[in-house]
This record gives structure tokens, C-alpha cells and sequence, in this order.
DNA sequence: CGCGCGAATATGTGCAGACATATTAACCCC
DNA sequence: GGGGTTAATATGTCTGCACATATTCGCGCG
């Protein structure tokens, strides 16, 4: 029975899998669907909004909708707190502050932070453990400017959980890839040289100003999983 | 100047970010921020779902809406079908059926799958390149279920491609990891044994029915992007 | 035949009002 | 004071209408 916008939405997916509408077909228009549904079109018009924001319909203005040809599936990935990820997996999570020192930036970095060529960073590296097992090793290259004065204690309180809670990075990109283990990385993690890591390298912003430039090393056995 | 609701959403966002409204706060309701921009309470609505649906705020019946304390980011990332992504670097695509056979599925396969054991799937390997090199190494069991008869020719067409094209998968589940490259992958990728490989598995459904169990091993230099 | 311009049209968004629902706060009774 | 019931309230969703906007279609003109 049709009742409320979801299950507008579930119908018209069910179409589409049964091959009622195929792919690349244009589908009837809001009016003509809501008074097949007998609800309005604004009813209408949320339910296949939801549809083409998940990649499934593509919608044009005066030319309708249909159904996509090539649905660019579109998987959305929590990006929790380590803490959180750690707790959530039913280990006590605690870490350490390895390194914690101003240091002059490469370029690589303060380039892709938009910063002056030889600005000087803080660099932190912290290794993240679960039930006092290696978890994830972090570096951090931190923009000193937004931090108060006198600075945080970072062996108290993780960089990761003081920057979420004292400041609010609107923007930021996220990256991930495979590497082998440095030899730094291993004895840090406690894994065998040239192992497969699993990396995230995150930017985050406040508007305009850069804020941080994260390394998370995961050790193997890790995987992070999305629902599509 | 207010003028629709995504201007509402970046000035609600502006007050987080600057702190007037720091995170756990209780922000007025919708109907008082409508009264305060001028605009219809269906407006404010659409905007604070959207931040809600980002994580940004967190929201409850009665209780009001409030900064999220601690916001789990969400990524979104497109899952694109692998002609697109290769092809969106520049390069041209071509692939390489290497084994296409129906064989006994193993426990842990058939197991997440929904399958009795020791059913019969197909087992394919192909080898996806771009520019005439090595991009992806993709392993698939398929439900043959699903075939037509007589089944597709997938030496003219990628099972990827022929799928996305023939088949309505509606559910899924998608994970990443890292692991060392196998005798057989670094053989197939041209890459040293034990390299770090960027694994994709994905499963997909049509509804209740199981359609398909890749693996995707993508060599060194590969990265995964996303937005926050 | 090609090109440009205006009309037609499907979606995008807006408004005002209404009812549904989850959750909290207040109250009453013991 | 404690516990359970009731009322208040903020969000969730719907309706019906309206106008904005991006495209496309078709017509007329050169």
C-alpha cells in the first residue's frame, strides 16, 4: 500500500528491478505519478529526489526523469573518532603521543595546504591502541595558529578528539590507499617490514584557513566497510 | 541575504563554524528560525535535514535539534563502473577475460552469499587495463541463476558492464582493504610479490536473490577519493 | 536548409496550513 | 517521594497551490 514518500520511493525501485521501467527509460512525470498514488506532487517529488541523489534516476528539468543508464552507485562511509571505531568494536582504546615538536613543513605539505613555502608545523605522530594492541598509527601535520594559548595537553586528550570538540572544520577531503609498511611504520605498529597498510590521508579546513593534514596507518586486517 | 534554503543550511553552518552555536547547544526550532528568516517553516525544515543528513545536527521529536557533539563525517563516495573511471583518468579501457568456468563454490563464498553449500557459480578473472597496462585485477563469483540462456558473450562485454546493463541490483555491501599481492596477482598486475594491492569487495543483491561476489585488486599508485 | 527566438513543459522550490508521532515535562495519586 | 498517566511540544510529513528555471520543441525567417 502506498503510504508516505518512502514507499513511493521503495515502489518506483521496485519497478526498476522488475525491469518495468529499464534503464534508461523515461518515466511518467511527478503530476502523473502522484495522481496514480492519489498524493501530491510534492510527495512525489521527494521520493524521486531521494532516488536520484543515490544515483538512480536521473533528473532534467522539462526533460523529465529516467531511469539512470549507468547507475553510479554511491556509497556513503562514517568517518568516526578512532575512539569511537575502537569502543565500537568492543576494545578499550587508549594511545600515545610519540612525537610532538614544531618542525619546518615540506613542500608537498604546506602546498597542499596553501601555505607559505618553510611555514613551520606542528608534526605529531600518535599511535592508537586497541586493548593495548597497535591499532592505527597516526601523522599529523597540525596548523599552530588555530590552537590556543598556552596549547592543549595532546598527551591528555587525542589531537583527532580536541580539534572535533574545539573546532569546526567545515570542509575537507579524504583519500585512501594501500602502501607497504615503512620501516618506522612496522616497528611503531608492530608488523613485519613491507606489509600491506591500509592509509586514509585526510585534509580539513575551516573555510579558508588549513587546519590539519592527517596520516591514519592501519595495520592488515583492518577494512573499512560502506553500505551502497 | 536569505534566499532559499541552501542559504538557510550555509548560515546555519556559519553559526557552528563561528561558534555561536557551539557543539551540543540547542538551537531554536524550526519554527522560530523560519520566523527569523522570513520564510515558511517548510524551508528551515529542508535545510536542517539536509545538515542532519550530513551529521552536522542531530535532531529528535520534542527534544529539539542540536549541534552535533561529536559529528561523524560522511563520505560519500561514487562507485563508478570501471570503463568510467578509467576513462575519466584519460586512458582507454580494454579488459581481458582470463578464466571463465563454473566451479564449486567454497564455504565462506556460498555462506555469504545465501547459497547451499557446494553450489555451482561461476568463477571469472579478468583483467582490466588502461592504456594497454595493468589497472585492476577483478575476481568474481556469479550466480549464473541470473543468466540468460544462452548467457552473454563475456569476451565482447565486462560482466561488470553486462550487469550493470541487465541486471537491477537494488543492495550491496561494498568493503576496502589492503593486502600483499599474491604469486598470481603479481603475475596478472606485472607488480613485485608482496606488493601492497587496494582491495574492493563488494557483494550485490537483487532483493533476496544473490547476484555477485567481486574482488577488486588495484595496484600501487591507486587512490580512492571522496569528499567530505 | 540552418539558425535563432519564443512557447511549452517538467522539475525545483516556495508558502500556508494541517495532522501524525515521538519524546519530554507536568501532574496526580498512592 | 515514586511511579504511572496525561498533556505539551518540536519535528516529520502531507496537501494544494504558486511561481521560478532550465531545457526542449517547433516555428518562422533569412
Amino acid at each position: 500500500m502506498i503510504f508516505g514518500w518512502d514507499s513511493i520511493r521503495r515502489e518506483v525501485l521496485r519497478r526498476i528491478g522488475q525491469r518495468e521501467w529499464p534503464p534508461g527509460m523515461l518515466i511518467p512525470t511527478e503530476q502523473d505519478l502522484a495522481t496514480e498514488f492519489g498524493v501530491a506532487r510534492a510527495t512525489v517529488n521527494r521520493a524521486l529526489r531521494e532516488l536520484a541523489l543515490a544515483g538512480v534516476l536521473e533528473r532534467k528539468r522539462r526533460a523529465g526523469t529516467r531511469v539512470a543508464l549507468l547507475p553510479v552507485r554511491k556509497a556513503t562511509l562514517d568517518i568516526p573518532v578512532i575512539r569511537q571505531e575502537v569502543e565500537a568494536r568492543g576494545h578499550a582504546h587508549s594511545f600515545r603521543l610519540l612525537t610532538h615538536e614544531a618542525r619546518e613543513a615540506p613542500v608537498p605539505v604546506t602546498s597542499r595546504l596553501g601555505l607559505p613555502e618553510g611555514a613551520l608545523l606542528l608534526w605529531i605522530e600518535t599511535l592508537h591502541l586497541a586493548d593495548g594492541q597497535p591499532f592505527a598509527f597516526e601523522t599529523r601535520w597540525l596548523n599552530p595558529a588555530i590552537l590556543p594559548d598556552p596549547g592543549p595537553d595532546f598527551t591528555q586528550i587525542s589531537v583527532n578528539e580536541w580539534l572535533v570538540a574545539h573546532v569546526s572544520y567545515t570542509l575537507g577531503d579524504i583519500s585512501f590507499c594501500a602502501a607497504r609498511a615503512s620501516a618506522r611504520e612496522a616497528k611503531v605498529l608492530g608488523v613485519t617490514l613491507g606489509e600491506a597498510l591500509f592509509i586514509t590521508e585526510r585534509s580539513t579546513w575551516a573555510g579558508p584557513a588549513p587546519i590539519t593534514l592527517v596520516r591514519l596507518a592501519h595495520g592488515p586486517g583492518y577494512r573499512m566497510q560502506a553500505l551502497v
